[in-house]
DNA sequence: TACGATTATATGTCTAGACATATAAGTCAA
DNA sequence: TTGACTTATATGTCTAGACATATAATCGTA
């Protein structure tokens, strides 16, 4: 085996291999619609297996920088600024991230049959029990957000004994319930008097709402509204270009 | 070579692998933490060689769904909520998706040195030309989005003269600058004067805001900010779990 | 008991082949 | 010119090995 380009190999070969046609797609060298090397090209430039070149590639293509296709060759793919990697981070941990205390209220907790409005919330047609709760959470005895949450008692039966006075319905789930998938939605809405109060803020100020709907395999788990202080509270998204 | 396991491999083993052990931690049968078969193992029942599920674990580990450790074993992952894919759509596909006729007017187009605002909001230190732009999105005619944009010229010359009355900014930019990395921040504000005039809503309604930050290798491109009636527009973001 | 050295082992990377398969490109007939 | 057939080729998947390396577990010593 011999290193054909520059270097010592510090980084695994592959990685190697990877980066430098990350570096080029990223500098505008190689253009979108530009086709890269072929994999017998890159073999004999960096003196390796086609196995080898093939694991850099195929990691490409799986982070949308190249497309791949039979018989033509890889090409560079139109950048997808639509896409971005948005961290919706657990509010205890991003307050603690801060430096900041967490503070966690219970405000309300209720078990009762699915009215038509939760069933409608969330996503399912028969009737059966749910948990509804309202809590919330603050950084430094500030308010931070405001959490209005509705648990599918007969996905998540435990839910039922659980004792959200201490933990966040949040976590709880995280640790009880295996593997989820979840849809999230983002708008803005004016402070009404009720969640003027809760969060501490003026009438008609404000508010970042994210609604997140949780399920696994086709069965409803949960549905959450969050609400912030829209003057205080950001979303984050970072794009990855790869 | 032999299949251990059920039926005919109509996809190919890898992934035939790799969806076995998805299932399993999706349904929840593998909880987090769980210490999935070792690559000798899963070699074993599914009569392969080591570099075949060697492919199916690397993926999962890529997909964040286990984690792998030498000499311990690979460990299902716990579920990550806090990340989700947005999709941050180009306004135009996101109207023409809605079945809405796409409209777009150039509002203001001004070309200027950098005032220590601008070098502020771009995140640069040294003087140099800006484009600044405001424009508007509609739907059926109906406003739906205000852009308000600055552009580096130094990084990006040719938008100097770069016709932005029938274009917009954001799909000139997209064909004309190869390979960019963003960051969106997204907030909730409430519209003033000037707002609730360009985007015909009243005065104190809410709006979305999603500020994007964009540069390319250290380089800045341009900072957009996109103010988005809050009660009617949403942003969608979906949780893959895997 | 606590700590440092040794060993066993699972993963990480890589090779030099192989056959499968989709498809771009060329060929030939209607 | 057009359509159907053939061929060449790049990628997709897979094998049966190999050595490297981080580290959990064990063992030995202070």
């Amino acid at each position: 085996m011999s290193l054909a380009t520059d270097a010592a190999d510090k980084p695994t070969l592959y990685k190697r291999i990877r980066a430098d046609i990350e570096k080029r797609i990223l500098t505008g060298e190689w253009p979108p619609g530009h086709r890269i090397p072929f994999e017998h090209e890159l073999v004999a430039r960096y003196g390796c297996s086609r196995m080898t070149v093939n694991k850099a590639l195929s990691e490409l293509a799986q982070a949308d920088l190249i497309e791949r296709r039979r018989r033509a060759g890889s090409f560079v793919r139109r950048p997808q600024h639509q896409s971005a990697v948005l961290k919706i981070a657990d509010i205890r941990a991003e307050i603690t991230a801060l430096g900041r205390a967490y503070g966690y209220e219970l405000i309300h907790r209720k078990l009762r049959a699915a009215t038509a409005a939760d069933r409608d919330r969330l996503g399912v047609r028969k009737a059966g029990k749910v948990v509804s709760i309202t809590c919330r959470h603050s950084a430094d005895n500030v308010p931070f957000a405001v959490e209005d949450r509705l648990i599918d008692l007969s996905s998540v039966p435990a839910a039922a004994a659980a004792d959200f006075s201490r933990e966040p319905p949040g976590s709880w789930l995280l640790h009880h319930v295996p593997w989820t998938e979840a849809e999230h939605t983002i708008s803005a809405i004016v402070a009404d008097d009720h969640t003027a109060d809760a969060l501490a803020i003026a009438v008609g100020a404000p508010c970042l709402v994210i609604d997140r709907y949780t399920w696994r395999s086709a069965r409803t788990i949960t549905a959450v509204r969050l609400l912030y202080p829209g003057d205080s509270h950001r979303l984050v998204a970072r794009f990855k270009g790869g």
